[in-house]
DNA sequence: TATGAATGAGTGTTCATTCAT
DNA sequence: TATGAATGAACACTCATTCAT
């Protein structure tokens, strides 16, 4: 009976799961971008996910866990939002615009992420092996699509090279991020950097 | 013996120490670049500088110090190297071009030095409030230098925003350096990396 | 359902109440004898009864408990039985041959429970002050009972002292039953154990 | 030069290590028998042995090595003590006499030594498989080479299996020593503990 | 009765730093 | 200066036990 009535609920249960997971994730973001990943302690994330440290290991592994579900969970997000937004964009040029503006846009809505992103997963690149975000990947690889599309147009350079061309971007991005993350009361306001940035690349980027 | 020379020449014991200051900076360098700051242990550094675990307290304050130490020393020679050469530049244009490449050249030149910087730099930027290096800063303005010479003299755009471009320049040269670190077979050599994100960054900076 | 027919037969209940508590002594018999008492899970258990890890506090205080419930219930299963056996037998000689062989043979048919006898019964006889259990005593006085009554009845030697004996005996066994638990591959079988320690104990015993 | 006169006093030195691994194996094999290992906790170890927590992970690996290290050495040491003085008696009848009042004799001279081994070096032999303590088998091979001499010379019986003997006889002498150190006040001293184990087992084997 | 998610006290181990030599 | 043995604070993780359902 007791099994039924939960097989009644899966939703409910999925939720109540969901939200305690939600929970964790969240609070590890806000912890890990305050004090960066290695000074951040399990008792604080479970203090300020309002939980008993030991619930984090029902839904992590361990500590390193929570932060590869962090990319995989909000990278994957962000990546499906961004791929069915850009496929409702036809032009390259303004292709790139978007891209740009939502990345940075990120800093607005997600400033903790975007803290941890900047930071935490570039060491994890270089360190922990055994997981480089796949997601990651592919999100520069949106980068390179629409640079190769652009070509493909005749609306960019010919000589541009798609696989060097999205790390630039990104690094040109993440290079205003780190900026404002950093800044304490920064100079350029968010719409003047997407500006700045789009500006400076896709004018780069444009036959002329 | 080596109290007899060091009383004989009071210099060569400045020498001393500076060569062993040295070595533990040398070794740091290494060990970090390997195994990232926080998983580098003091005891390994000693080991590769060939000293012992104490030794180090001698010349640093603590472990954080070492890396702050990377950054004021290694970031200076790298800048006071860097402004004579642009000095003897003429043409922003020319300048940035050779800021792009010199910066991109450490990779070869100073591999361990570059891992550190882009992956410990960033983090220390962060956490480390206390030290937060000046000559880091001094570097970015080199370029927003560069930025603003070319727009008095009609060569870039005068709508770019020096203290915005020297971070998106920037940003761009450490997406291409995390690249070629963190690729085991990079596709791109390093001259078509200089002429790729020479060409984006120059190309778009110039008035049409 | 289930509350149906609980309400129908009250001694039903009571069945199935022992039937699940026999469910958990025999899942604990068997995990203890695998993994020892102090490496052995509760959930481990749990999974072994088939039941959640709560229900597991339904029937005993805890894990300790569980423990001695084990020694208190086998071994006095144990002594019933070999109790009534030995009334049967007239001639101690033939008493002891029958404790020795019936000792040894608990590893055919619960070696799960001899594994957990010859190593926690030890751990817990020094350990668990709180509970040393009484039935061992017990157990071990069947020996000196036959022993004094086969001096008594000029069988075995007048020196010998029952209290000592017993133990000497009881190691005996216990020596035996290590050795056929931790050899992988025995080369004596439990056939030729019985007689070696038949015949070494007994034949030492016997008066000349 | 420091090394030069550390070379020196290399004696010294081991000395000094040795003083302070003896002091921990000493402190552990006292804190084991009153607790028993798993209850034992790694600060007891290192305030009864007067130094840091920290220090004990310089001389052992981990817990666990403490143990494995307590059988190595102290059964190393006993097993050559009782070798050499078993060379020295010819007579196999005198050479069991004098095994077994030598191996009870522990229980006197070095009591923490003797719970330790009865309690844990059972559990170890069952659950630390990386580690079966080997000296441990060549000290149940002293008894049965003496059984097997004994038998050669025609003073034991021959039908007795040494590899079972051996067994019985260091069971029996294992059910002594748990019974001196469990009772609270034994009735029975060590002296007849000896006499009526040797008389129980020896007159067994005897060749009647 | 039965469940199993949640709890949080408890501990082995690491490693930056110190300091007697 | 140089050493490296010693220190001990710090922390991730486990798991017996509880309790709302």
């Amino acid at each position: 009976m007791e099994k039924k009535r939960r097989k009644g609920r899966t939703k409910a249960v999925t939720e109540d799961v969901h939200s305690k997971y939600e929970k964790i994730l969240r609070a590890s973001i806000k912890v890990f971008a305050q004090n960066g990943f290695h000074r951040s302690k399990i008792s604080q994330i479970a203090k300020e996910a309002g939980i008993a440290d030991g619930t984090i290991y029902l839904y992590f592994k361990n500590k390193d866990d929570i932060l590869i579900k962090i990319f995989e969970d909000r990278l994957e997000k962000n990546l499906a939002e961004l791929k069915s937004k850009l496929e409702k964009i036809e032009d390259p040029y303004e292709q790139l615009k978007f891209f740009i503006s939502h990345h940075l846009a990120l800093f607005d809505t997600n400033r903790g992420l975007i803290e941890v992103l900047t930071v935490e997963l570039r060491m994890s690149n270089k360190f922990m092996k055994e997981y480089v975000p796949q997601r990651f990947g592919e999100y520069l690889n949106l980068l390179s699509g629409i640079i190769r599309r652009g070509k493909d147009k005749g609306i960019f350079r010919p000589d541009v090279m798609p696989g060097v061309a999205k790390r630039v971007i990104y690094g040109a991005l993440d290079g205003i991020l780190v900026y404002l993350i950093l800044a304490p009361k920064p100079k350029y306001d968010l719409n003047t950097c997407v500006d700045q940035i789009t500006s400076i690349m896709v004018s780069g980027l444009l036959k002329k």
